[in-house]
DNA sequence: CCTGCGTGACTACAAGTGTCGTCAAGAAGC
DNA sequence: GCTTCTTGACGACACTTGTAGTCACGCAGG
């Protein structure tokens, strides 16, 4: 059931998340235009998403809404697990040392960071 | 000249940085084997790692030695950026929600995320 | 000198992805 | 009613990745 998902399609996916349900005809207009893609490429794209699952979609006055089959978030945290095991081999090293260097985190991103590490910290103790 | 780099040709290139130098022939008998892969398969993933310059060869008595052409720290953490910019649009909360509810982080893991974590914020603080 | 093995270069092929063009059917307008 | 626009379904094509077979070459032995 975890089909993998393309880098481009990914993006499409977070669209149609963050933008509510959407018509592949507002999706290629908002979204597509502006990158320069064509509406049938976005469909082909929206339409693969349907197949593997991410993407639902109801006819509503002649026209399909599509939208994400699971909330935009939990579909993050799947990808990141992904990505994780399969690229950096379940260690999270790479990433720490990836943070260190990184510049551009908001203090948004930076908090809900340390509040992550706090509750990993917490966590281990109770067990320990 | 960031040709993007599979998964498995990932795994092949982390094992050849991890393990210094080696020969095809070694990559194959002691990493491909194991993993059912045939020598061919190794030498081609190799091949095209020496290609997009992951890789670098050198003659060494009659046979190739490949070693990784960046250290596999600072490989990782391109990919990690890659990834973050990519899949993540930039964002780290995906990361964060992801953290919160993992589970087999190690001790050493931990701790190196502290640190990152600790060393942004007092950056931040340095800055304002 | 002929034979066999390790090594490398080439070729191949299926699956997955990114991008589209086109065709057919229904909605909308003149 | 006929033309036009929108929407969807398909088919297509190039490129990347994962996996592997095969061929030719050179060196080690008999």
């Amino acid at each position: 059931m975890k089909k993998p998902v393309g880098d481009q399609e990914l993006v499409v996916l977070r669209w149609v998340a963050e933008h509510g349900p959407a018509t592949v005809g507002e999706v290629a207009e908002k979204f597509g235009e502006p990158q320069g893609l064509a509406r049938s490429t976005i469909l082909t794209v929206m339409e693969r998403l349907r197949v593997k699952g991410h993407l639902t979609r109801r006819k509503v006055e002649g026209v399909y809404q599509y939208s994400s089959s699971v909330p935009l978030a939990e579909l993050l945290r799947g990808v990141v697990g992904d990505f994780v095991k399969k690229s950096l081999a379940g260690s999270l090293s790479p990433f720490a040392t990836w943070l260190s260097q990184a510049d551009e985190v908001s203090d948004e991103e930076l908090r809900q960071l340390e509040e992550a590490v706090a509750r990993l910290k917490s966590k281990k103790e109770g067990e320990e």
